[in-house]
DNA sequence: GTTCTCACA
DNA sequence: TGTGAGCA
């Protein structure tokens, strides 16, 4: 597929995802008349990219990451990088801060959608 | 429609 | 990290 139809079905813009080939996170092959074409494989790839990036992982990191991300089969790594290792513990510290403050926002979202159904049935009750 | 590069927030 | 603009 054309880059097009690639931003259409993972919702990331055309000039986005050009970015994310310079930065190595993808490589289209190229048509004859230059044009990028892409594997379907690499629209479940780019919406796991969106994802790592929206968690602040930087790109570069998710470079070293790549070939976690297309699950297909057994990870082998080849030279394993301390200092990288040591690099992605700290992420995922940050990751599970990240989701612990999402969890309380989320508890603290549901009691006020609770008080609020509460207030409305108060309401309901008068005036019927 | 696609390509590229440069500037900039 | 991501966008806008201008060009071919």
């Amino acid at each position: 597929m054309q880059i097009g139809e690639l931003a259409e079905r993972t919702g990331v813009p055309r000039r986005l995802l050009r970015y994310y080939e310079e930065q190595g996170l993808i490589m289209p092959r190229r048509l004859d008349n230059g044009y990028r074409e892409y594997d379907a494989y690499l629209v479940e790839r780019v919406m796991k990219i969106r994802g790592l990036l929206d968690s602040g992982i930087p790109t570069r990191i998710i470079v070293d990451m790549l070939p976690c991300l297309d699950q297909s089969q057994e990870i082998v790594v080849a030279d394993p990088d301390p200092e990288l290792r040591a690099v992605l513990v700290r992420e995922r510290e940050r990751m599970a801060e990240r989701i612990s403050f999402l969890q309380h926002s989320h508890d603290a979202l549901t009691r006020y959608l609770e008080a609020m159904d509460v207030a409305k049935g108060r309401q309901d009750a008068l005036t019927s």
